[in-house]
DNA sequence: GAGAAGATCTCCT
DNA sequence: GGAGATCTTCTCA
């Protein structure tokens, strides 16, 4: 595992789009005192600022989402329904607001790790959804704010398979306002996917 | 300071 | 398929 390196800075400084249709496939790392999971990211949604009416920053700059307004490739976390998480990556350049929220991921390695961390039925069930993944992960608030381009216990890494992955797109999922661009993006055929 | 809404999940019917 | 759980954040007065 010490040969896997996180994705650069210059990998999250681009457009929303772009940034989020490129992560699908991508390993999320999750490291841990007795060991780590890996986990293929299978699912995503981008969220932008003006121009998207259901994201965080779409009016304006608040404590909550300043961090959709600074610099690309770092983890912004919020808590959401009073029960749960939901991981986000931000994303293009300073000033300009945008982030790539986690869907759902396959665990790949690590499994008895996740199994711990969430008590689920079935590999599939533990990480098919934003809620479940980072409450499989591990991930909370504390890990708001993390710099992903750092080696740390939480980063993204290019995948070493290097399989091509077939993308399917569709409107975004849970929200009530911007419905119709489709900004979500996900591994065509996973089982993993929290909707098909 | 109060009220309402929310990028979800699980349980129950 | 529907509703409850549960709490942070934002808006408005």
């Amino acid at each position: 595992m010490d040969v896997v390196k996180p994705l650069p800075r210059s990998f999250y400084n681009r457009d929303t789009l772009v940034v989020a249709q490129e992560l699908l496939g991508k390993l999320l790392i999750r490291r841990f005192s007795e060991g780590c999971i890996v986990a293929k990211i299978v699912e995503v949604e981008a969220y932008r600022g003006r121009d998207d009416p259901a994201s965080h920053a779409y009016r304006g700059e608040t404590p909550r989402n300043l961090l959709m307004f600074g610099k690309p490739g770092f983890a912004y976390v919020y808590f959401i329904y009073g029960n749960h998480y939901c991981l986000n990556v931000t994303s293009d350049q300073e000033q300009v607001p945008g982030a790539v929220l986690i869907r759902s991921v396959e665990v790949i390695e690590g499994s008895k790790l996740a199994y711990r961390n969430r008590k689920a039925k079935s590999l599939v069930n533990l990480s098919n959804g934003p809620g479940k993944l980072t409450q499989a992960l591990d991930i909370s608030k504390t890990h708001n704010g993390l710099d992903l381009t750092k080696s740390g216990e939480l980063f993204i890494s290019t995948s070493r398979t290097c399989e091509k992955v077939e993308t399917m797109i569709t409107k975004r999922i849970g929200i009530r306002a911007g419905i119709e661009k489709p900004w979500r993006f996900y591994i065509r055929n996973s089982a993993f996917v929290s909707r098909q």
